[in-house]
DNA sequence: TACAATTCTATTGTATACAATTTTTTTAAA
DNA sequence: TTTAAAAAAATTGTATACAATAGAATTGTA
């Protein structure tokens, strides 16, 4: 007993969490890619599609990035013209995103194309315990 | 029923995974911060406590990291004075990471500084899911 | 109403990550 | 044993992330 102290590698459920999240990631990528959509630009549609027309520092806050992410991200996003940065009317601070037809029309490309890998994951996230996954990582939302 | 697999955030284990790996590893990096290292050199001093003299290959086994993040960032280590980088004898397009004594000398220090912070993360990891979540990410290292 | 504090986005600087390619060395095969 | 294939590390290019700061606009307050 005690040893469970010892600072090592399996240990470390942050190491677990870091290497799984990369894994995951990277098994989205390549069918991401056919959408010319990275992991984060997949997110940041994923949440505009939830919610069209809203601000950076909003989506910022559902995405849990900063603007010094947000950004750059977007003026990539609005390059690609998936979606517009306009500023507020109101507020000359805040500036919205939309999405564009694009953007919109993207929606079932994508449910389409990842249908089959959510299918191939879909064996695991039906194991007992991934669903426990789904209720348990949210409480470690540290921040 | 079928809504389940609905695009949207929150059904994301992957974006749970992701969200709280950050979340994570933004609670070590001021402590860290205090060792002189981020959260990555800080796994590769835990891989290289646990073994000294490894390949840069084989660390990046471990770490799931390729050469193009490692060398980069044992060239850092090297120039911080943690370890040192030598060209096998045997094998010359190998390279073995060694920890130096500062190296070595900093698992004291680290099980000091870090012990306040994993007992305020043990009253978390104490909970019967904790226990749970270090057996089950390992299942989802999908590379 | 001046002006201090706050808010929001953008910028700068540093540190990862990984795909793809290159270089050097070693191994395997014809 | 020449030559093809493989392996290991390094390099190049692209994409994140976040801390710290800056700059513009807005709000709160004396």
């Amino acid at each position: 007993m005690g040893n469970d102290d010892a600072l090592n590698l399996e240990n470390e459920i942050g190491f677990a969490l870091y290497a799984c999240s990369k894994g995951w990631i990277q098994k989205y990528s390549p069918v991401l890619e056919r959408l010319n959509l990275t992991y984060t630009s997949y997110l940041t549609m994923l949440a505009l599609w939830e919610q069209d027309k809203i601000s950076v520092s909003e989506l910022g806050k559902k995405l849990y990035l900063d603007s010094g992410t947000m950004t750059p991200l977007l003026k990539k996003m609005e390059k690609q013209g998936f979606i517009s940065r306009d500023r507020s009317e109101f507020d000359e601070r805040v500036v919205f995103i939309q999405l564009t037809e694009k953007g919109r029309a993207l929606h079932k490309q994508a449910t389409k194309l990842l249908s089959t890998l959510k299918e191939s994951l879909g064996t695991m996230e039906n194991n007992s315990w991934a669903e426990g996954l789904k209720q348990l990582l949210p409480k470690l939302y540290l921040k």
